[in-house]
DNA sequence: ATTCTGACTTGCT
DNA sequence: AAGCAAGCCAGAA
């Protein structure tokens, strides 16, 4: 029964293991998702290695991939056919590092089971998880009085 | 309490 | 397209 009060970082790590593959997410959207933190608290908490989960889906604003990691995030593009963004003809480096996600087409717009799971991992941090055994489902949604 | 740091963002050149 | 500065949020020193 796991069903306590997930920390900052175990939700962050649930949300970018629900990313379904060839889809991705920017920090920033994970941070809003969880209403809680910025971008940079995501990716402090991606840092600190992968646990397991799919850290290629997760990018930057921009749709390039997290610093360092360029080249074998670009693997996994190709691997799961994530659109890529057209190279630059003008651009010497046509290589991995200049390759970018094209978050137009690729960003993951979750149905609304998926935004429902969403918003439990938000909830579960939030305050705490009532799932289950007490069965008291007030899970207030964090408005302040 | 204050300062530094970072898998970040945005806006301006 | 690329580089730079400032803003931002939390945790660590």
């Amino acid at each position: 029964m796991r069903e306590r009060a997930l920390d900052y970082e175990e939700a962050v790590l649930d949300i970018v293991s629900l990313i379904p593959a060839g889809r991705v997410l920017t920090y920033g959207d994970i941070a809003e998702i969880l209403e809680k933190g910025g971008p940079r608290q995501v990716g402090t908490v991606m840092s600190r290695g992968d646990a397991g989960v799919p850290w290629w889906r997760v990018l930057r604003a921009d749709g390039s991939p997290p610093q360092g990691l360029e080249a074998s995030a670009v693997e996994h593009y190709l691997e799961e056919s994530t659109a890529l963004r057209p190279v630059a003809n003008r651009s010497r480096r046509a290589d991995a590092r200049t390759r970018r996600v094209d978050l137009s087409k690729s960003r993951w717009d979750p149905a609304p089971a998926e935004q429902c799971a969403l918003q439990q991992v938000r909830a579960a941090l939030k305050n705490d998880v009532r799932i289950g055994a007490s069965g008291l489902s007030e899970a207030d949604d964090g408005v302040d009085p």
